[in-house]
DNA sequence: GTGAAAGCGCTAACAC
DNA sequence: GTGTTAGCGCTTTCAC
C-alpha cells in the first residue's frame, strides 16, 4: 500500500540491478548470472510483482491473443470447436478472444476492429467464410490467419470434407436398400457463407445420381438450424403418403432429432418405417441411438489452433491443409439393431448418501 | 508500402497538427474545431490509420477487455450463459477473453495470469466458485468481479436460488401423486465448487420433508454429468423391482434424457410408469417433451454482462444482487399431456429446391 | 482550440 | 553479465 504503483524499475532499484537485466530475467533469459537471478527473483517474489502485459505488448509488439471469430457459437458442432481451439491456445499461453458472429455486419464490425487494432497476434476463423477484401487485407498485413471448418487455396486450413460426408451418408441409406431418400438440412445463407449443409445436399445428390436416383425435390426441405423446424419439415415430407420417404439424411444431428421426434408422432416406426441419419455425432445423437457421420469437431479445433501455434512461433513456412477424416457411424435410427447399453464403462457403488458412478481426474467429495 | 508503420505522429504531421490533436479526435473530445475535426479525420481516412491497442491501453491504463472463467464450458447451460455474456460484451465494444476451467489448477493459473498481469479489466466467473483468497486479492487490486450463477456476499452477482429450484421440481412431481421419487444427480465436486446439482438436491429433500416422505437414499443416484451416466443410474433404480421410483428428478436435461432412454429400454412407459422432470429447459428438454425447471440461462449472462459494463464506466456504486425466476415447465414427460405441435410457429413454403421454412433476420440464397 | 512534452511500463540494442 | 538508454504508440496535463 505504499507505492502507488510497483513496476519493473522498483524491483530494479530494489535489487540494486539495472531494468535490463529484471526484464531478462522476466524473459527467462540465459544470459543472467545465478546469483543475480536468485536475487531478482527474491525481490520479485518480495514485492509480488508482475510485469504489465499492455506495456510489453506495445514494447514486444505483439499481444499473446488469438482472435477467434465464430459463426453461430451456440451451435453445437461450432462449440466443440471453439473448446479445442481456447484449450490449445490457453496451454500455449495465449489469450483467447471470441468474437460471436451472427451476421454479415458483425463480422464486419470484428474483423475490423480485431484487425486495424492488432488486438490479437492472429486469427482462427470458425465455420466462417471471410470476405475476400478482408483476406487480401489481413495477408497484406501478415496477420497470421486460420480457418477451421472451412477451406481457402494458400491459406492455413483445417477442412472437412462435407460433401464426401453427404455422400457416405446417403450410400449408408442405399446400402440399406432404401431409393426414397429425403433431405433436411439448412437454410442456405449468403450473409455468413455457412455451406456445411449445401456441401452436404451435394452429396446426397451425387450419391443418388451414382446409384441411378435422379433427386425428386419433393423429398428435399430447408429451414433453420433447429430441432423444431426440422420436425415441421419432416411432417411435411410424411404427409406425402405413398410417395413418403422411407429414410432421411437430416444434414445435422439437431435436426435428426426433430425428424425422430416427428416420426414418433406419425407412429412411424424407426428404422422399419423410416430410416433416419444425421451428421456431426453430437452427444444426442449418441443416446438417442442416431446413426450419423462422425466428423472430429474437438480435434478440428484443436488442429487449428496447434496450427495458429506454429505460425506464430515461425515454425511453419507455408500454408498447410489438413484434412479430417469423416466415418458413418452405424446405429439404430437405421439398422435397428441394439445398441450397446453403455452400463459395462460405468461402475456404479454405494455411495455415502444413494448410489454413485465414480469419475477419473475429479475429487469427490466425501 | 512507403511507411514503416504509421502511427498517431504520421497523422498529425500529415495533417499538419500535433499528435495531441490527433488523439483528441480519435477519443472523441469536444475541445476541437470542427475545421480541424474534418481534416484530421479526412487523414486518418486517407491513411488508413487507425490506433494501436496495445499502445492506448498501456497510456490508458486499461485494456478494454474483460476475463471470462468458465467451468467446464462444454455443458450447455453454462455454454448459454457465455454466450449472453459474449453479446452485451461485445455490444459494449469490450473484447471477451475466455478461460475454460476444468479443474482447480487450472483455475488458479488462469486468475494468477489474468489478476497479475492486469490483462483484463474486469472478470466474470461462470458457474464458478473463486478460492477465499483470489477474492481478497481481485479486491485489493480494485479489478470489477461478477459472479454468474453463483452468490457472494458482497460481490455483485446474478443469482439462481438451485435450492428452490430443486424444491419446485420435486413438489411438481408431488403434486401428480408421486411418493417414490428418486434423484439423479451430478457428482459433488471439491475442486470447482459447482453446486448447483447438490443444491437442487437440497431443495428435492426439503420438499420431500415437507410433504412428510423421509429420504430414501436407494432412491439416490449421482454420477458424472452425461446422458450415459445417467442412463446407467437410472437402471440400477429400476431394477429395485417393487421398490422402484415411480417419478424421477433429474439435476438437468441432459441427465434426464439419459433417465428416459433407459426407461424405454426397460419398457417403462413415459410417465404412466415413469414420470421425469430434467432442470435447464435445454433445447433437448422441449424437442424430447421433457418437463423441466425454466431458468434463464442467456440471461444470467447477459445481466452479469451489464453489470460488469456499469461497473468499468462507475455507474454502479455497491455491489448489486440480481435474482432470477425460476419456473417449472410442465411436459409431457410428468404430464402426459400431447404438447403443441410447434407446426403453427412455422410456415412451410415451396422453395426452388424442395420445402423452405424462411427465416427472419437472414438473407436467403435464391 | 491546439501544440509540446512528459509519461505509461516494458523490451532490446548497445556499451562497458 | 549487466547497466544505460532509446524507443514502442498513445494519452494527457500544461502552457500558449
Amino acid at each position: 500500500m505504499r507505492k502507488r504503483t510497483i513496476s519493473i524499475a522498483t524491483v530494479a532499484a530494489e535489487a540494486g540491478v539495472g531494468v535490463g537485466t529484471v526484464s531478462r530475467v522476466l524473459n527467462g533469459s540465459d544470459q543472467v548470472s545465478e546469483a543475480t537471478l536468485k536475487r531478482v527473483l527474491g525481490t520479485i517474489e518480495r514485492l509480488d510483482y508482475r510485469p504489465l502485459r499492455s506495456a510489453s505488448s506495445l514494447s514486444k509488439g505483439r499481444t499473446d491473443a488469438v482472435g477467434i471469430l465464430v459463426s453461430v457459437i451456440t451451435r453445437p458442432s461450432v462449440m466443440a470447436r471453439l473448446v479445442g481451439v481456447i484449450d490449445v491456445l490457453s496451454d500455449a499461453g495465449l489469450d483467447a478472444v471470441v468474437f460471436n458472429v451472427e451476421n454479415r455486419a458483425q463480422l464486419e464490425r470484428h474483423l475490423s476492429s480485431i484487425i486495424d487494432q492488432r488486438r490479437v497476434d492472429g486469427i482462427i476463423a470458425i465455420s466462417l467464410r471471410i470476405p475476400k477484401e478482408r483476406i487480401t487485407r489481413i495477408r497484406k498485413l501478415a496477420i497470421p490467419l486460420v480457418l477451421v471448418d472451412n477451406s481457402l487455396p494458400n491459406l492455413p486450413c483445417v477442412y472437412i470434407d462435407d460433401v464426401a460426408g453427404g455422400k457416405m451418408a446417403t450410400e449408408h441409406l442405399l446400402s440399406l436398400g432404401h431409393r426414397r431418400i429425403g433431405f433436411i438440412g439448412d437454410n442456405a445463407r449468403s450473409d455468413l457463407g455457412m455451406s456445411a449443409s449445401e456441401n452436404r445436399y451435394a452429396g446426397y445428390l451425387m450419391a443418388l445420381e451414382a446409384a441411378g436416383i435422379g433427386p425428386d425435390f419433393d423429398l428435399v426441405a430447408r429451414g433453420p438450424h433447429s430441432s423444431e423446424a426440422a420436425a415441421v419439415l419432416a411432417s411435411a415430407l410424411f404427409e406425402l403418403g405413398k410417395r413418403r420417404p422411407t429414410a432421411i439424411f437430416a444434414s445435422s444431428d439437431t435436426l435428426a432429432v426433430g425428424v425422430i421426434k416427428e416420426a414418433q408422432q406419425h407412429r412411424l416406426k424407426i428404422p422399419d418405417d423410416l430410416a433416419v441419419i444425421g451428421y456431426d455425432n453430437l452427444e444426442v445423437s449418441s443416446i438417442l441411438d442416431i446413426s450419423t457421420v462422425n466428423q472430429p469437431l474437438l480435434e478440428s479445433g484443436t488442429k487449428g489452433a496447434s496450427m495458429m501455434v506454429s505460425l506464430l512461433n515461425g515454425e511453419i513456412a507455408k500454408p498447410h491443409r489438413e484434412e479430417l477424416v469423416l466415418d458413418v457411424v452405424p446405429r439404430g435410427s437405421s439398422l435397428g439393431i441394439q445398441r450397446n447399453s453403455p452400463t459395462k464403462l460405468y461402475g456404479v457403488v454405494e455411495g455415502p448418501q444413494g448410489l454413485q458412478i465414480l469419475q477419473g481426474g475429479e475429487e469427490l467429495v466425501s
